[in-house]
DNA sequence: ATTGGTGCAAATGCTTTGCATAAAG
DNA sequence: CTTTATGCAAAGCATTTGCACCAAT
């Protein structure tokens, strides 16, 4: 893999932000620094990364993508509203790995845990909206 | 939700499917009964009834999206080369619901295990293309 | 010099939607 | 009868890809 531009900025941003961000979101923000940069480049990057492992894709009910530049492994809650991703602090030693009890014959490569919920900023639409 | 043939079957017939179909597979044995049945209303019924609890909608990496007929809760994993899913066996009693400490002010709904990993075929895949 | 990466625009593919018609309650 | 669901075809939208050009090693 070699070292561009695009790449050692793309990697850069997407760790300054602790967003989540999807991937027109980020490119958003990578423009500001390499204004010719395609979208199509993003895509692709991120792509690569995640297979190598250096960061993280994450999936959200059908909705847009999100990555996520810490590459540690932690847990999730995904927004069912409005597809907003918080990192959630989970109990020490519970490894979704050691939880497992019948891989049915799958290598398991990862496992963790993932919760879905409705984050502050929908709770209080929702709460709005009830009026 | 009004009860109409073209509902019951697609229900009959994702929950006697064990495979986790996606909405094309599932399209194509529902149309088998239903000959003259059109892909959308299969869309429109699966996200109706997984709005309901009635079935559950499962993401897979950025693929295309399978669903459930088995509502009751329990694990999948996902294959990470070709998008299969099984259920996989976890130990009782370790809900991620109480394995969450900090939920970041979300009001959580579900929590699950959720997994990564090469099914059996794809590892039998993996060792052709080896050679 | 050679390989891999980029930008652009077009294509892809899953999913959703508008609308006229049909079926359910 | 009134409302909700369906079928069809067209649109939507995130993501991917072909290709000519460019940059990294």
């Amino acid at each position: 893999m070699r070292i561009t531009n695009q790449r050692e900025i793309i990697l850069e941003e997407l760790r300054r932000l602790r967003t989540h961000p999807t991937a027109d979101e980020l490119y958003e923000v990578v423009k500001r620094r390499l204004p010719r940069i395609s979208i199509a480049t993003v895509y692709r990057n991120l792509e690569r990364m995640s297979e190598a492992g250096i960061i993280h894709k994450l999936e959200n009910g059908g909705r847009q993508k999100r990555f996520d530049g810490d590459n540690r492994p932690h847990s999730h809650v995904f927004c069912i509203r409005c597809g907003r991703i918080s990192d959630v602090r989970t109990v020490e030693g519970a490894s979704a790995r050691d939880l497992i009890l019948d891989s049915k014959g799958f290598q398991i490569i990862e496992g963790g845990l993932q919760f879905e919920g409705v984050c502050p900023s929908c709770q209080d639409n929702e709460k709005l909206e009830a009026n």
